[in-house]
RNA sequence: GGCGACGUAGCCAAGGGGUAAGGCAGCGGCCUGCAAAGCCGCUAUCACCGGUUCGAGUCCGGUCGUCGCCUCCA
């Protein structure tokens, strides 16, 4: 089966071919460190851990960058609220960054990669643009002329007519052309500089991504993406100037993420209606914080309330329900000989999770349409056990296993699931816990029932949930 | 003004020419010492109008509504 994706540039669904056999370079626009990120942010964010994931799925080797933009006009601003050093903002987001992705269950990326850190790069690539006369400088700025490069436009599907037309912008008499866009701003007095051959200044916001890309992943990559309002002008930007440097495609499958909206407007910063991920990850699980974002493809704009996400929350307990079941169930074991006909209809739709799992994730990462396909399957293994508990087969038990990793494969792409782990201190916890509902067990054959219910509610206090079936009792872990 | 997205059950949402996945909620029933979980059954003609077609949520045209980008923003 192949994967298909929408790319932004061409406006059509094409085949992904990555430009080298087996291996996938992808670059995802990170956050710009001034504050925490909302979960609009991480709509973005969440959906190309997906894609990273299900390319390593499918057996890619997976390079996936994401950069941290650590210097920027928000930063310095920022700063001078909090009355502390723009390094100092950067640093303290930078942290919450790293800590609310891990947080959300985020795959640390390949590379985190920091504007800061590549500064040198950056002022290479500003002198090339000179060199070739596509950048110009006027008092310690450096500008990119748009008209230099013909193609501009192509990827957010605008003429710099359109854009002169309904240009809101007050124009910088400086500029060549009102859309000419700055590669490096001379410092004012008070904001953090590094030297560079026209005095000093700091990166613009475009040539970072341009320059970190380049250098982390090759000039030419092969997924490049972020929130569909970067289309114009930041993604724009950046292909001008990469391919004005390079002669060659920057990106050849670009994929944009749609908003977030709540109150009926978009997630944002400005409009005051975000919710920080940190805060979120104090009433809901990541998991369902997760299912949510996922639960809409991602070219569709998706509204956040609460309620959407407390009903993640019974979802993702109703598929921690069965794969614990399908656990606890099954038994290691081939399938022998022929098969019931109960069995042979849960083989089948195991088969049928497969494929359609992959069938949907590869029409364009259709997550939403992959979490159906999860749980249809997870209804047809529920109703297996309903139906056959208490007379399991060892056929049975072989495929509630095979079903139970199947689905733990599948759940991880998405990151809608996690094993509970077991420390070694909780390796002694359970085995107390197997002692008490073995006591329990014994009680409730005397029919004492007052003992039973008064083990079973001090562990619920306790945080530990039982659950009585014809195969023995349940537990696990509420978290 | 230019460019674009969206409108499917009470809520969310997939589907994108062949007769409506899935989740949440609700109601009725079953299982159960009770509980929890689960199972079974019930709940849609796809914003509206017109067209193409043997056949249209699905294609075309139009209308209405909502939202977005064009300015920092995932």
């Amino acid at each position: 089966m192949s994967l298909r994706i929408y790319n932004t540039l061409t406006r059509r669904k094409e085949e992904f071919r990555p430009l080298e056999e087996g291996k996938v370079r992808i670059y995802c626009c990170g956050p710009t460190v001034y504050d925490y990120f909302h979960i609009g942010n991480a709509r973005t964010f969440v959906f190309f851990d997906v894609v990273r994931r299900y390319l390593e799925f499918k057996g890619y080797d997976v390079r996936y960058v994401q950069n941290i933009t650590d210097i920027d006009d928000k930063i310095i601003n920022r700063a001078h609220e909090m009355g502390i050093s723009p390094k100092e903002v950067a640093d303290r987001f930078t942290q919450a960054y790293l800590e609310d992705s891990r947080s959300l269950l985020i795959k640390p990326p390949t590379v985190n990669p920091k504007a800061t850190e590549h500064i040198p790069d950056m002022i290479e690539l500003i002198k090339r643009l000179i060199d070739k006369g596509a950048a110009y400088v006027v008092d310690g700025d450096v500008y990119f002329d748009v008209r230099s490069f013909p193609e501009y436009g192509k990827l957010s599907g605008r003429s710099l007519d359109d854009l002169l037309a309904g240009a809101r912008v007050e124009v910088d008499e400086r500029k060549r052309h009102p859309e000419d866009f700055a590669l490096w701003k001379s410092a004012k007095p008070g904001e953090p500089w590094w030297e560079s051959p026209w005095g000093r200044g700091r990166p613009g916001w475009h040539i970072e991504c341009s320059v970190m890309a380049m250098k982390h992943l090759g000039e030419t990559i092969d997924i490049h993406g972020g929130g569909i309002d970067l289309i114009f002008p930041h993604h724009e930007n950046e292909i001008a100037q990469s391919e004005t440097a390079t002669g060659k495609p920057f990106a050849r499958y670009w994929m944009h993420v749609a908003f977030l909206r709540a109150g009926g407007r978009r997630m944002g910063k400005s409009e005051g209606n975000f919710i920080f991920v940190r805060d979120a990850l104090k009433r809901f699980k990541p998991e369902a914080i997760r299912l949510f974002l996922l639960s809409a493809h991602y070219r569709s704009p998706l509204d956040y309330t609460e309620e959407r996400l407390a009903e993640a929350e019974g979802a993702v307990s109703r598929l921690r329900n069965c794969l614990l079941n399908l656990k606890r169930f099954g038994a290691e074991g081939k399938v022998k000989g022929e098969l019931a006909e109960e069995e042979r209809k849960l083989a089948d739709a195991l088969e049928e999770l497969k494929g359609k799992f992959e069938e949907e994730m590869d029409d364009d990462f259709n997550t939403a349409g992959a979490i159906g396909a999860i749980f249809d399957f997870v209804s047809h293994a529920n109703k297996f056990i309903a139906e056959n508990q208490g007379r399991f087969t060892d056929n049975a038990r072989a495929l509630m296993r095979e079903a139970y990793e199947t689905l733990l494969k599948l759940t991880d792409v998405l990151g809608i699931y996690r094993e509970e782990r077991r420390s070694g201190d909780e390796e002694l916890i359970s085995k107390l816990i197997d002692l008490i509902v073995e006591i329990r067990h014994e009680a409730r054959q005397r029919k004492d029932w007052a003992t039973a219910d008064k083990i079973r509610d001090r562990l619920a206090q306790l945080g530990i949930k039982l659950q009585d079936t014809r195969e023995g009792t349940i537990w696990r872990f509420e978290d």
